[in-house]
RNA sequence: GGCUCCAUCGUCUAACGGCUAGGACAUAGCCUUCUCAAGGCUAAGAUAGGGGUUCGAUUCCCCUUGGAGCUACCA
């Protein structure tokens, strides 16, 4: 019976626009949005763009952003893009609220003005009664802690990071520590859950918002995602952009099912999930502490999974966005369609195996044509190993094939008919399935490793395989 | 260095003191087979080490070791 959730929650994801989406970032939202979702009309799941760096914000950081998340299918019910209650969602636009946070706590004596870099050292600046510079808040030597849903109780002592700290560069330019709270607050956000990199940052948090008298929110900081070298995720290592990996040809689906299943899991041995399912079995207190490897391999044999779930239209427009971003043509889409069927199970991306999509399914063009230089059309043999003897006997076979294929009536030209009459023929005639198979197979897509002859050649149509017949049989001349 | 967090197969993880530590991916083998995949079966593979607490620790506590994160007038 699950838990009928009555109190609602606000949670946000703050990404800032100074670089494509990282898959952190995603995952970080991904788990914030199955909380909201998870208390259904209860929770908000609200996107804030942190862009108060202007040096290194830019706006189209923020589209590819907003664009990675749409893309991924996460839902929002407030931010930059549709609005809310709570707005304007770019904390640029919101300065002249914070500059008056500034100068409140500088009212109340709680902060002071700061001048020049005082790096680890103790400053004096607060006995010195500037009237301008940056803004330090005044920070008690004590211990704060705080309740993490992940981690349990969170212990630091102010005198660890150095007492008072800066949170504007001037009253009108706040700093992200300041920014952030006062957003958190003014959007009422009940729940922070972010990465463990901000665990220090939420002590901060903690001091301005008391400082403030601000309502705290529950916090739960996630376990970071790791490269193959145990260190966060980082563009040196790993490609960190998640529309990067759409453009590998990895599916919404799978990244999101993947994104989920790092760092958190349902207690049992289920690994697919649907959003919605995602969303109804979601609670914070079985996300991991430790961090996760981020795996291409696994997530690679996850997208074969959902690529195969794909209907044809579905398969079809994951093709087509590898074309269009190519700038190649589909010349015929249908046909295209039917030889990426026959694939299926074959790709987990728009890489195969280091050969590229369109490459791959040269093959089902129906001017499609190879020398047949670099495989051999004789069973078990190289193409260098091919003697005129035996080029001779490949040529008979494939003239053999020509004709017994040339009886099959259009109207059963079907793969299952296929595989029927052409084994039970080489059956029969007591010739070996391989002697067959394997130069149909290899006239047809010029491939040594390739799908069954079969669904090829119901793909490309009876006159085309015919045609290719007789290609690879004068290849041999 | 200081502060903080973390620790089950190679990887993601299950087992919220109690069956032989389970699954998935990856790896290897076998089956299937015209190739490569897919699929089926099987194998190998982990509780970092040491102390406690307990009838009994993967699980609770401590130490050690190892790893990571943070350490900006970036976010």
């Amino acid at each position: 019976m699950p838990e009928k959730p009555n109190e609602s929650v606000r949670v946000r994801i703050a990404p800032s626009p100074t670089g494509d989406l990282h898959v952190g970032t995603a995952r970080a939202a991904l788990f914030n949005e199955l909380f909201a979702s998870h208390h259904g009309d209860n929770g908000s799941f609200i996107i804030r763009v942190e862009d108060t760096d202007f040096e290194r914000s830019k706006p189209e950081f923020e589209e590819n952003i907003l664009e990675g998340l749409r893309w991924l299918g996460l839902n929002w019910q407030e931010g930059p893009d549709v609005g809310g209650l709570y707005g304007p969602y770019r904390q640029s636009e919101r300065v002249a609220e914070h500059q008056k946070v500034v100068q409140e706590l500088l009212d109340k004596k709680l902060a002071y003005f700061c001048e020049g870099n005082h790096g680890e050292n103790k400053c004096d600046c607060r006995q010195k009664n500037l009237t301008s510079g940056a803004v330090r808040l005044i920070v008690e030597s004590k211990e704060v802690t705080f309740e993490d849903l992940v981690r349990g109780t969170v212990k630091v002592h102010t005198d660890s990071f150095g007492g008072d700290f800066v949170v504007a560069r001037a009253v009108d330019n706040p700093l992200y520590h300041l920014a952030v709270v006062y957003d958190d607050e003014a959007m009422q956000i009940t729940h922070v859950i972010r990465g463990e990199d901000h665990i220090h940052n939420t002590i901060k948090h903690i001091l301005i918002q008391e400082a403030l008298g601000y309502t705290r929110p529950i916090y739960a900081h996630l376990p970071l995602l790791l490269d193959d070298n145990r260190k966060k995720l980082s563009k040196r290592n790993k490609e960190t952009s998640l529309l990067a990996y759409r453009d590998m040809g990895y599916l919404p689906q799978t990244m999101m099912n993947y994104l989920a299943l790092l760092g958190w899991n349902n207690g049992d041995d289920r690994e697919y999930y649907t959003h919605d399912e995602l969303a109804q079995a979601f609670t914070i207190e079985r996300v991991q502490k430790a961090g996760a490897i981020f795996s291409i391999v696994k997530l690679a044999s996850m997208n074969k999974h959902y690529l195969s779930e794909l209907s044809d239209e579905e398969l079809f427009a994951w093709a087509k966005a590898y074309y269009d971003k190519n700038g190649i043509e589909i010349q015929e889409p249908e046909r295209l369609l039917q030889a990426l069927k026959t694939e299926l199970g074959r790709f987990a991306s728009y890489d195969i195996g280091g050969t590229p999509l369109h490459e791959a399914m040269a093959w089902h063009a129906s001017d499609w044509a190879t020398d047949y230089s670099d495989v051999s059309l004789t069973f078990r043999q190289k193409p260098d190993t091919q003697t005129p003897e035996i080029k001779k006997s490949t040529q008979a076979i494939i003239s053999e094939l020509s004709s017994i294929i040339s009886t099959i009536p259009e109207g059963e030209w079907t793969a299952k008919h296929l595989e029927e009459f052409l084994i039970n023929w080489i059956d029969s005639n007591q010739k070996g399935r391989g002697e067959y198979l394997w130069p149909l197979r290899v006239a047809l897509t010029g491939r040594e490793h390739s799908p069954t002859p079969f669904a090829v050649a119901e793909a490309i149509g009876k006159s085309d395989v015919l045609r290719r017949l007789q290609d690879a049989r004068d290849s041999l001349k």
